[in-house]
DNA sequence: CTGAAAGCGCTTACAG
DNA sequence: CTGAAAGCGCTTACAG
């Protein structure tokens, strides 16, 4: 069905390599050698084979994201979502394609339930995104040359691109001092994928919510909210939801988790009590304006690590100096501590 | 540095086919040279090259995802992610690997704006994820041979598979009349991507609702929710936050905004006014576990669509039967009216 | 049971 | 300015 270049060749009595010299503007023609090649080529519908393209360049330019969710963690860190779409637009928009991989096929031992990205050899490089698992550094780094590590746990002079957590977590809860708090309440995401250490992100928010805490000279303390928040939660933070009281949301499920909980006892963050959450999602923007928050752009987090893999992969193939990712703060109303 | 079949060959003195055989486990061998090329593929960390076997074969085993998650919308449909997770869980299990396409790149009249993955012929097949503009349907099909329309408002006898959205909104409906709703308010989802029309689920859900007031002789109103939900929102909702009134919301997004305002005025679903969404994500069972609610497993559904690709690509190449995917119902309290 | 040969579709020296 | 040739790494008939 689709055309080769020496169906095309023929068509016109020319040769292979005229043809494909044409159609990727290397060498000098005739301009009606030009003309008659890409008008076949229109006409033919020619559509470059990607394989045998790979195969003669030895370069794929396919890349792997390896993300945690798989059966067992089905609904796990939504919000990757949009890292993933903005290294999507990075990654395209250099002519590179990725897959998407689970942690699962990286740690599987069986190589036949591996995903196929590992058991053949088709990537030219790999994103590890969010990962917390020391193991995970391991087995990747010897699948796959070429690494970058994303918002993960792994942190190195090269090739890792980082959000600033720590500045996330103590701009949240310096603006809940400024709101008035007279205590602090770090709601501490007991996320139950404790195997092999936390992300980092938790340690790395919750020391700028101790130090922003120490500086004003005011009380933190932790309380746990499970992904999974059940009435026990409601009633452990109860006794938080009271003015003066300012709570730092580990991240914005959290945050969304101390509103419905609130909602229950028919009170309101920013008037009864403070809060501010160390994420920023997109769908705050739409229905939550008023939420005091700090974060980073994850769309635009995915296109600067697309960015890196790009320079990683690219001619020189010279590691890239790891570099730390800014965050925002949106200053909202919700830190009024009543 | 990877080796390939010749250097095992040469290696052991054999033949590149005995290689080639006895690691795809094809024909009878000597037990001897059998573990003899094992062995040797073993030390020398043999990885089969993805491209060759590709060009071999002409079969990539390689499909493409098709959202509408770009620059433009970046944080458009988060909840397809639950739905793109299950499908990456259901291809890596069958030997696939996907990636992920834009709709900008389908849409792109200039090839060099285009993914790669239509620039060049390297997707086996192609999913259309939750689209509901025409134009995609006309320009997919005429770029990849075998698509399949998940959750997408294309709809004909084969190769379609989609949610029973109209159930998830008669389902949630009938809660809010069996919580003793005596009026029912629908919440449009006025997303603004209206060129080329809604997403088919807007109308499906709704004729749900509608065909539950009718059944049940409630009055039933229309009010919009745009995705961006501001202080006309809040005030325009109002005056349904009262006992009697069940809110039907579209999506999860939606129910959140519902449950945002109330707070706000300190009122509660399931005691002050009834609310049921027509969508189910993870999250709910986390933080809302008593919000009533009707909708599909979008990773269960993900799985669904995996198998239904593999079976459209597999030997026969035969068109598959479009399906219904069958929804769920959570009772929860929150329909409830008061 | 094993090997020699052909060919998938491309690109890149090299020769004319 | 254009063409003949080689080769990327695999698989599959076919021959012995």
């Amino acid at each position: 069905m689709a055309a080769t270049l020496r169906q095309i060749a023929e068509h016109l009595g020319l040769s292979q390599p005229t043809v494909s010299h044409v159609l990727n503007n290397r060498g000098q023609f005739r301009p009606e050698t030009r003309q008659r090649v890409l008008a076949a080529a229109q006409k033919l519908g020619y559509v470059p084979n990607a394989a045998a393209r790979a195969m003669r360049n030895n370069r794929t330019f396919q890349v792997g994201v390896v993300i945690a969710n798989d059966r067992a963690h089905p609904g796990h860190a939504p919000q990757n979502f949009f890292a993933i779409t903005g290294l999507n637009e990075g990654l395209q928009s250099r002519g590179y394609v990725f897959s998407v991989v689970r942690v699962s096929d990286v740690l599987a031992e069986d190589p036949q339930q591996q995903s196929r990205v590992f058991r053949e050899r088709m990537l030219d490089g790999i994103v590890v995104l969010n990962a917390n698992r020391r193991i995970v550094e391991k087995r990747v780094g010897s699948l796959v040359g070429k690494t970058v590590w994303a918002d993960a746990s792994h942190w190195a002079t090269h090739n890792c691109i980082r959000p600033d957590e720590y500045a996330a977590g103590r701009l949240a809860s310096e603006a809940l001092v400024r709101g008035g708090a007279r205590r602090l309440v770090w709601l501490d995401p007991d996320i139950g994928i404790r195997d092999g250490g936390l992300h980092y992100s938790f340690s790395e928010r919750r020391r700028g919510a101790e130090d922003a805490a120490a500086e004003a000279g005011v009380s933190l303390v932790g309380i746990t909210c499970s992904r999974r928040a059940n009435k026990l939660f409601d009633q452990s933070i109860a006794e938080y939801l009271t003015p003066g009281t300012g709570i730092v949301a580990y991240d914005a499920l959290r945050a969304r988790t101390v509103a419905l909980s609130a909602m229950r006892k028919r009170l309101c963050p920013g008037e009864n009590f403070g809060l501010a959450c160390c994420e920023i999602v997109p769908e705050q923007e739409w229905n939550w304006p008023e939420l005091t928050r700090a974060g980073f752009d994850r769309f635009a987090f995915g296109e600067a690590v697309a960015e890196m893999v790009v320079s990683l992969l690219d001619e020189s193939g010279a590691p890239q100096l790891s570099t730390r990712y800014p965050c925002q703060f949106v200053q909202g109303s919700t830190c009024r501590c009543g």
